[in-house]
DNA sequence: TGAATATAGTAGCAGTTGCTATTATATCAT
DNA sequence: ATGATATAATAGCAACTGCTACTATATTCA
């Protein structure tokens, strides 16, 4: 069964999220929503386009998931002064304080996945997966390329 | 960054589902629908609650995947005779017909994102996947059992 | 300068997913 | 037998995701 790989992936996929969000239901965030952030925090001032293509998704994707933290005031949306097609992203100090907890919460989850697997089992997985990723990755870029 | 087993696995499940599904465009279904089916293949007759518990998502989930494939006129539902609650699902002929083509391209898009990773490797990939979910399982099921 | 083209972001539509609550039917206990 | 409980499936709501089409602004080239 050659297509196991895929729907192996969307599983655990799929099984982290749910447990990551039935984890943190009280916070008004989910998963990717608290990726969004982490990243975020290390890129304040980036522009909407850029982070949709830093974290993989289609910018409309990143526009909605941005409309709904501003919603929640952990993101702020400023005009870019150089562009005035262009949003700027910034956390809000909400955002930082739920940095903190979030944290811990993965790091606990992660954990859990990763039962009974060594460390150099880990890697291995994350190597793994990094390669697949990138894989697949490259193959958005070359149809971008043969449409050019 | 120990949060990055989660993030990595859904991007790539991501990034597989969005390959498969530009490379099925025609067809009118997606790498989901198309899973539900292959599974369906196996287990004719099966009802929604156990093919829920199968494909590990909420009932209400595949009850709506089901919707969709019934609307697409790819699954059937017949009412089972034993219980008048319950619906039993059947791939209808339409279904039987896809089948085939859809398989060459999972093969292939399998391979695409597995370029570079030696059989062995694939196997290990495999393998540590199928960990991590089997631990994201269990963990569902203990929660279960707490509530109880 | 002014027209053609490209880019940043969004709107509409649709599929996937899960939580909570609800309906209808079945089973169990008394 | 009947009242309590459990089960099968669905409805409402909301988040995530992407495709296509669109608006507004910027850039390029003639």
């Amino acid at each position: 069964m050659s297509e196991t790989i895929g729907f192996l992936l969307n599983d655990s996929a799929r099984l982290f999220r749910r447990a990551f969000n039935a984890r943190t239901k009280g916070s008004g965030i989910t998963a990717l929503q608290w990726r969004l952030i982490t990243y975020l925090k290390r890129h304040e001032g980036i522009r909407q386009g850029p982070m949709a293509e830093l974290i993989e998704v289609e910018p409309i994707t990143l526009s909605r998931m941005v409309d709904r933290l501003v919603e929640a005031e952990l993101v702020e949306r400023r005009a870019d002064p150089a562009d005035r097609r262009a949003w700027q992203l910034y956390l809000t100090a909400r955002a930082g304080e739920l940095l903190s907890g979030m944290r811990s919460t993965a790091d606990a989850l992660t954990a859990e996945a990763t039962e009974g697997l060594s460390a150099a089992e880990c890697d291995q997985l994350i190597d793994l997966v990094e390669r697949v990723r990138a894989n697949l990755s490259r193959r958005i870029c070359q149809k971008e390329n043969e449409t050019a």
